[in-house]
DNA sequence: AAGTCGGGGGG
DNA sequence: CCCCCAGACTT
């Protein structure tokens, strides 16, 4: 059985171990693979230009890692370009307004990322005379840089021997030593054995054990026969290695349900306002809503007119999903003042979460 | 240590 | 429907 990393005993048996002497990953044989099949992707330095003295820029290479956080590769391509196009530097992004950058970020998901990239650009120009810091501990000072990007920023622009663990190499790690128990009991254990195997190539090491995760150690199937880490693998050994991770016990997602009022002045301009500075899509544009609660309740129309029912929108959010009846009617602009008056051609530039784009959909309102 | 925080693509 | 994605931050 090689040697399963196990936590028996973290917490529910008294003694413990787990891996103090992990078999080793190969990563000759990793960066070997590496170079032959790296994906080509817009932030990405190749393994051959690398290799002629290419240094990848730490602002793309931040700006990238952050959009990635919790977010699919093929998601994140077109806002980088966007947002590369707009802002090519550090100091570019640090003096556009936040408007902007949350506008730029609508639809991407996670908004607390897009404020914290802008006071984290703000802080490399202010207090680092515009230069990323080159360690992962310096960088993980910086607003939206944790312990996961931190690392990646350093070892990929400046190949500072750091572990890089995310979502991808938790599922190949896991794999790797078959462990028994949600990788959340063991990150640490994980964090340290991949850190003895952190090559010279830091950068192009932890970039390949990622596009390993992505395409060969993949959620729902694992290509053992062509990965470079197939010898060592115990779930490879074991036979089945989709078994890993161990999944822990999924909460259930509750529901909420709430009403959405669409109104529209004379001229047909669409009322938005902003969300509040905290919570739930924090800084974002809105139409008014009710409250969103467990029990569907009466509509509480902000004014009062000729409201027509357009149906319900449903919106998955990470810990629970929302049911919003749609409404709208053409209303008198009085008393309506906290917020703004959009034309609807305006509207694929305001800072629209996708639930709402739902709800001016549903309203008859298009989106480009 | 557990909760909060989006959205989309693929099985 | 379900899962998962180059996680960070708060409590």
């Amino acid at each position: 059985m090689g040697c399963h990393l196990s936590l028996m005993g973290r917490r529910r048996y008294p003694s413990a171990m787990s891996l103090s002497h992990p078999h080793p990953i190969d990563s000759p044989a990793v960066l070997a693979w590496y170079d032959r099949h790296a994906r080509d992707l817009p932030w990405r330095v190749s393994p051959q230009d690398r290799r002629d003295g290419v240094r990848p820029d730490p602002y793309r290479v931040w700006l990238s890692e952050v959009m990635l956080q919790q977010t699919t590769v093929a998601a994140v391509k077109a806002y980088f370009l966007r947002f590369t196009s707009l802002w090519p530097t550090v100091a570019n992004l640090a003096a556009a307004p936040l408007d902007a950058v949350l506008r730029e970020w609508a639809g991407l998901g996670y908004y607390a990322r897009a404020r914290n990239l802008h006071a984290c650009a703000q802080a490399v120009v202010g207090d680092h005379g515009g230069v990323f810091p080159d360690t992962a501990a310096g960088l993980q000072t910086l607003p939206g840089i944790g312990a996961y990007t931190s690392a990646a920023i350093a070892a990929i622009c400046f190949d500072e021997r750091v572990a890089v663990l995310d979502g991808n190499l938790d599922r190949v790690l896991a794999r790797y030593y078959a462990l028994d128990v949600p990788v959340r009991e063991a990150k640490d254990e994980l964090r340290g054995a991949l850190q003895l195997a952190v090559p010279v190539r830091a950068g192009d090491f932890a970039q390949a054990m990622m596009d390993l995760g992505a395409t060969i150690c993949a959620p729902r199937a694992a290509m053992c026969l062509v990965c470079p880490l197939h010898d060592g693998c115990e779930a490879r050994a074991e036979g089945e290695p989709t078994r890993y991770p161990i999944k822990p016990v999924k909460a259930e997602r509750p529901v909420r349900r709430g009403h959405a009022f669409v109104m529209r002045d004379a001229s047909g301009d669409v009322y938005l306002q902003s969300r509040p500075a905290k919570g739930l899509l924090a800084g974002m544009t809105e139409v008014p809503t009710s409250d969103w609660t467990a029990e569907p309740g009466e509509p509480d129309f902000p004014v009062t007119a000729a409201w027509q029912r357009h149906g319900e929108v449903v919106h998955i959010f990470t810990h629970f999903r929302l049911e919003l009846e749609v409404w709208s009617a053409v209303v008198p602009p009085d008393g309506l003042v906290n917020g703004w008056w959009s034309s609807p051609d305006a509207l694929a530039g305001e800072a629209l979460p996708t639930l709402f784009r739902k709800v001016l959909n549903l309203a008859g309102l298009d989106q480009a």
